[in-house]
DNA sequence: CGATTAACCTGTTTGC
DNA sequence: TGCAAACAGGTTAATC
């Protein structure tokens, strides 16, 4: 479940139903899962036994479970398609069951479901509270660590489009497609917008944007259009109903009616309106 | 150094 | 109906 309304969703899950408990044993079901974890699936296996899970965090959608025993923590990333279950341990294993972890309290498993494997699980040490793989991703613009001046001069800085600058995760992390896309939308902002171009109070204005529509995401559960992006708990967001452009090609803008145009961006699509957001000459 | 592209996967939707 | 192409919310490694 990609990105971070809907990282945060599934992190809140996890502090509700794992933290506290200790690890009983970890089963890697697909190699590919933990292909980060460089020493292996026996070491990561033997790595977790006995150990408990002490809090849940997150960066941008990078989720981390610090445990206890040393300074290190399991870290997550969903990936496209990636799913964190908290599901019976006498439950059936789900078609596309990564890694499984059960807890010496007997009671519901961990499960990291991935149907396109793009995800990974891996063990890390922290560092300044962060698992070490991640030292180069930004804070998100929720965290108190995120710095609106430095954001400010790095992104005017750049020489690019502004949505690339959102989706890159080393200049603010958290942002993807779909979230970039309703901010801009928010902002009035062209996806091609070269980044130079920008003012401080416009970057102003698009950072209070995608702090608003991630934060009214939040507020709903995140964004589902599927049953794979879901909490731990297998249920779906509402925000999707909440969204302005992303997904609404040809249906007219709530600001003035134009058509919504989709657009190929990065071997993906940008959505936006021809009237509210005009392409940069 | 920064910017851009290709590659990694499986499943579903779209178009001929 | 069948089949192939396009597409899906992400990141990284490689190349320019």
């Amino acid at each position: 479940m990609p990105e971070l309304p809907e990282v945060e969703v599934v992190r809140r899950g996890l502090a509700q139903w794992v933290i506290g408990r200790e690890i009983a044993s970890a089963e890697v079901l697909h190699p590919r899962a933990i292909r980060r974890h460089v020493p292996g699936a026996d070491e990561f296996t033997a790595r977790l036994k006995g150990r408990a899970v002490l809090s849940a965090e997150r960066r941008g959608k990078y989720l981390w479970l610090p445990l206890s025993g040393a300074n290190e923590a399991l870290m997550a990333h969903l990936g496209m398609s990636g799913q964190l279950l908290v599901v019976p341990q006498d439950a059936p294993p789900e078609k596309h069951l990564r890694v499984r972890l059960r807890f010496a309290d007997g009671g519901p498993d961990l499960r990291f479901v991935d149907q396109r494997t793009f995800g990974h699980v891996m063990l890390s040490p922290l560092v300044n509270g962060v698992p070490e793989p991640i030292a180069h991703i930004a804070p998100d613009p929720f965290e108190a660590a995120f710095d609106e001046a430095e954001f400010t001069r790095r992104l005017r800085a750049r020489r690019t489009e502004i949505k690339r600058a959102l989706l890159d995760q080393s200049l603010i992390s958290g942002v993807g497609n779909i979230y970039a896309d309703e901010a801009l939308w928010l902002a009035r902002l062209h996806w091609a917008r070269p980044t130079e171009t920008l003012t401080r109070p416009k970057v102003a204005e698009l950072l209070a944007a995608v702090r608003t529509v991630m934060g009214a995401a939040l507020e709903q559960g995140g964004t589902s259009f599927d049953s794979l992006y879901v909490n731990v708990n297998g249920e779906s967001g509402y925000f999707e109903r909440s969204l302005e452009v992303y997904g609404r090609r040809d249906l007219p803008c709530s600001r003035c009616g134009t058509a919504i145009r989709r657009e190929a961006f990065m071997n993906r699509s940008s959505y936006s309106c021809p009237r509210c957001q005009r392409r940069p000459r």
